[in-house]
RNA sequence: GCGCCUGUAGCUCAGUCGGAUAGAGCACCCGCCUUCUAAGCGGGUUGUCGCAGGUUCGAUUCCUGCCAGGCGCACCA
């Protein structure tokens, strides 16, 4: 919350302690207060109804409460006036010049503005998309692409260490059907039963083929293993590519493989077997998940005595436990939300607070229009969008800002011909375009010699009903950015920028910010030109959040 | 059958801690560039917030049930 919702918050409870001590009412001070910025600009730029709440056996209506509170709020320097509506709302507006202090703060803190320390200390793993390296990340991975991405950022700005990790399945069958298909497409023969296929198989083999011509002379069982190792590093090589030109930057990309080489899956078994809920039935050995909400135990070693994929997710999770990690949070597609339980029950069996130690977000799929109608997306018919595909098509911002700006747990679509398009429709150029016009305005500035620095800023003249709308939705960010890092939803962050940047387009409208013809500048113009580069500030720390760029010109 | 998600304007969707007249874009109509970027701004029209109960001074928001849609329920990876 911005500073002065922080003052009026305990200036309101501390009054609210004095009467209840003087005995003027009975009853009991919430420990969070209310208080909102009102949809309204009538109800001023603070409004709470704390009257209505702490009204019950307290032997005074609203209205009489929020009197007794009103004069207390009216004595404070920063407060303009006070003013009782309907059945006990205060509504408070701030001192102008008091207001327009955000201004100043703006200014002064530059790129960490908005920032907190609401997760300072907190060490986070942020694992998502962790897709097989056996094909090009596509459409089902982009939305984590761009989300995990920016929730990093978000976390970060919260005060948290963030490692953004890839889990790389780099074992088990799926591995070795994809270095046999690579090789059938090497050697002209038929894909095995449900293979691989597709274009980039045959791009892979003969990438394969040209980096070692000799690999077809090899006994079959190593040229498997030589196909697949190959294919593997360079398919892995291609998403970690167009990861960095989407503009996501991983940490960590740990291989499953390095789970079972390292022994940590035994690790891993050991330290729940100390913990007590494993059990041998069938000949295999379990997991009792179902101590801690999952709807059924899960099979660590099979009868067999093969490993399950299951028994890589406990030992994952236990391994970055041991890494120091506090807080692992999981991104999974809808399709594998049935896994945000066991994982949940994982982290409960090892010993740890699963509502704390463990955050499991599940993202709704994600459909794709082109010309007016949806395109169905099928390996088989080789109609797989990748993200690659995505940015050729629309560009990173245009794709990021709209993957980014819906909460994962709407299912939503991404039409690429809206995408394409310069117009409020696509809203990233809304926000984009309030910077450059800003970053066009502070040129001018400079040119027309308006004294533009901080020492210049006069924030009592900054009266218009667009000023003081503009400077509450300055103050709002930090407010925004903190919402956005507790509940690790993003979207917010893109929604305010929204806001703000048709704020200051209304403001643009209606007020001139530079002198015109021959007028000489004043301090009017000196606070406005000042006013103009704490927004373009906040705008810049917004999209930076996103990962998206904040031109000059447009 | 069980579980998760969704249901808000004609369309696509916002709406954390319950608040005062439920918002934005698109679409439709009408205005605004001989001075700071019109990728912009202003005005007009649009709602049983899926349905029914409950809690509350107050519910789109919380609880229960129902209806509709999406996605899951492996000794697969």
């Amino acid at each position: 919350m911005s500073s002065h919702g922080e003052l009026l918050a305990a200036k309101i409870k501390a009054a609210l302690e004095t009467l209840l001590a003087e005995g003027e009412f009975a009853g009991l001070v919430p420990e969070n207060i209310p208080l909102e910025r009102p949809k309204n600009r009538d109800h001023g730029d603070y409004a709470s109804s704390i009257a209505l709440q702490v009204v019950k056996g307290s032997g005074k209506s609203p209205r009489e409460i929020a009197e007794l509170l009103k004069r207390e709020l009216e004595n404070l320097e920063e407060v303009a006036s006070v003013e009782i509506a309907g059945p006990g709302f205060i509504n408070i507006t701030l001192d102008t010049a008091s207001a327009a202090d955000v201004v100043r703060q703006i200014l002064e803190k530059g790129s960490s503005f908005g920032k907190g320390a609401a997760l300072a200390g907190v060490s986070v793993n942020l694992e998502f998309i962790s897709a097989n390296p056996t094909g090009p990340l596509h459409l089902g991975h982009t939305r984590w692409a761009a989300v995990g991405d920016s929730l990093g950022r978000v976390l970060s700005a919260s005060g948290a260490k963030v490692t953004r990790e890839f889990y790389i399945n780099d074992r088990g069958n799926q591995m070795d059907l994809f270095g046999a298909s690579v090789r059938a497409a090497a050697l002209g023969e038929s894909i095995p039963e449900n293979g691989y296929q597709g274009g980039y198989i045959n791009d892979l083999a003969q990438a394969v083929l040209r980096e070692y011509p000799a690999i077809t002379t090899l006994p079959i069982d190593e040229q498997l293993i030589e196909f697949r190792e190959r294919a593997y590093k360079a398919q892995l090589a291609d998403q970690q590519r167009v990861l960095e030109l989407f503009g996501t930057h991983f940490d960590t990309w740990f291989s499953e493989r390095s789970l079972h080489e390292s022994g940590a899956v035994e690790h891993g078994l050991d330290k729940l077997r100390v913990q007590g809920h494993v059990f041998e039935k069938d000949d295999a050995t379990w997991l009792r998940t179902t101590d801690f909400g999952d709807d059924k135990d899960r099979v660590l070693v099979k009868s067999g005595g093969a490993l399950t994929y299951f028994s890589s997710d406990t030992a994952y999770y236990i391994n970055k436990r041991e890494r120091g990690f506090d807080i692992c949070i999981y991104m999974l597609g809808a399709d594998h939300h049935g896994y945000a339980n066991r994982l949940k029950a994982i982290a409960a069996c090892a010993g740890d607070d699963p509502e704390y130690n463990i955050h499991v977000l599940i993202g709704q799929l994600v459909k794709i229009m082109e010309g007016g109608e949806e395109v169905k997306l099928s390996k088989r018919a080789g109609t797989i969008i990748t993200l690659e595909d995505l940015i050729e098509k629309v560009g990173v911002d245009a794709a990021r800002y709209a993957l980014i700006r819906y909460p994962v747990d709407t299912p939503m679509v991404l039409d690429v011909d809206v995408l394409k398009k310069r117009t409020n429709e696509n809203p990233v150029y809304y926000v984009q375009y309030a910077h450059a016009r800003i970053a066009g305005v502070l040129r001018n500035a400079t040119e027309l010699k308006v004294a533009g620095a901080l020492s210049d800023f006069d924030p009592a003249v900054l009266t218009h009903d667009r000023e003081s709308e503009l400077l509450g939705t300055l103050a709002q960010f930090p407010r925004v950015l903190q919402g956005a890092g507790e509940l690790r939803e993003p979207h917010r962050v893109a929604r305010y920028l929204e806001e703000l940047a048709g704020v200051y387009h209304r403001f643009y409208a209606d007020c001139r910010v530079l002198p015109m013809g021959d007028e000489a500048p004043s301090s009017i113009h000196s606070a406005r030109v000042n006013l103009c580069a704490a927004t373009r500030q906040v705008l810049a720390n917004g999209l930076q959040l996103l990962g998206v760029s904040a031109p000059e010109r447009m």
